[in-house]
DNA sequence: CATTGACTTGCTTGGAACAAGCAAATATTG
DNA sequence: CAATATTTGCTTGTTCCAAGCAAGTCAATG
């Protein structure tokens, strides 16, 4: 008969936490950040009108919770895939495993990358957050590039911000157009071949 | 004496509206949309906190206004310079062209793809201007393509894609690294050598 | 039982949007 | 050409709503 749980202290706000989160994910792919708001994240999640404010601080708090915790587990996933790998196989391991993140992760995906374009405007913590994120991004496929047997590093560090930036653009691509779910791998694959050729290209010309 | 320039109505709305899309493109620029108030736009051109708003009917109305503006320079320009160009050439002339405008218009390109980035996320009249814009970029570049000599439909499209990703991806990367001016130029060279080993490989294998 | 921490409620501030009003410019009429 | 009517550019008053903050309640912890 014990209708309330009884939680803890940790349980109840790693459980609000999480719901807050999830509900805050939802409107954002919904309708936009313009048009979430911490009232409705809050009591959608099944609390008051004031929780989402009071744990995340502000908006932009929340907006941040949200691309740590997609941010980091996407940096996971791309650690466990590709530790293993060097050179040109890293590359398309991490490629391949995007392509999947974008499939299985859909809404989480969608979420942060919207966040993560509209940051580009605004000095907010979101965006320390992503240039953290993107920095390493980078310098990951640099690492990459020198072992699949580019020598000239100016070399790798162009040809690492094209590909973190095509990368972008299919998230891009992704994101606006929500309605082809085959084209998402293809433009990956597409990208695959794409790097190889430049690697090819980089490498015997030096 | 006449104090009073004692001005045309055509003329009037036309001095505002430039006055107050410049007021409301370095406010953009300088703290972000979120922090553009339609109030600030008005009063910073020199007219009352409600004249923005009458005007453009609103924060997104205003926007739109802006992607329209610089949008049809851009275009403009783009047609002008590569109207007499085909395959290669065209796509050289047009990453220059983008080079250039990114250290000349600065502000209003600024201004531009921040509109553009944030747009994504949400459903705005803003949204498909902008979808515009890019169906136009990618239709021009498949045709450049097939007139460089890639008889693939397929794969002037995919190429296509790429290339207006990456187009897009420097323009990031021009966003949000503002005190590196001659990278720009650097990634529109890297992309046009990119471009020319891309399409060399795709017309070979053809 | 005292204290800490999770959560709620009341309130203030500020921006967006709208409507009513004013004044300058334009159109109409004798 | 003058007098009047009407349209149009712009301003001011007001409403609504979200963000953020502070004070309060109630459950958990030690």
């Amino acid at each position: 008969m014990s209708g309330a749980p009884r939680r803890s202290h940790a349980e109840r706000t790693d459980l609000s936490d999480r719901l807050m989160l999830d509900a805050a994910i939802g409107l954002i792919v919904e309708r936009g950040t313009d048009r979430t708001t911490l009232k409705d994240v809050g009591e959608i999640a099944g609390y008051s009108r004031g929780l989402a404010g009071y744990r995340f601080g502000s908006k932009a708090g929340l907006f941040e919770s949200i691309v740590r915790s997609v941010g980091a587990r996407w940096l996971a996933d791309l650690k466990r895939v590709t530790s293993e790998l060097k050179g040109f196989p890293a590359i398309a391991a991490a490629i391949d495993e995007h392509s999947r993140f974008c499939e299985t992760a859909a809404d989480d995906l969608r979420a942060f990358y919207i966040l993560w374009f509209e940051s580009i405007g605004v000095q907010s913590p979101v965006k320390n957050v992503i240039a953290g994120i993107h920095e390493r991004r980078r310098r990951d496929t640099a690492r990459w590039l020198r072992e699949a047997g580019i020598e000239d590093n100016a070399a790798c560090d162009a040809l690492a911000a094209q590909f973190n930036a095509s990368v972008l653009g299919i998230a891009y691509q992704w994101l606006s157009r929500p309605t082809e779910p085959h084209m998402v791998r293809q433009l990956h694959n597409d990208l695959k071949t794409s790097m190889r050729q430049l690697i090819d290209v980089a490498r015997t010309s030096s």
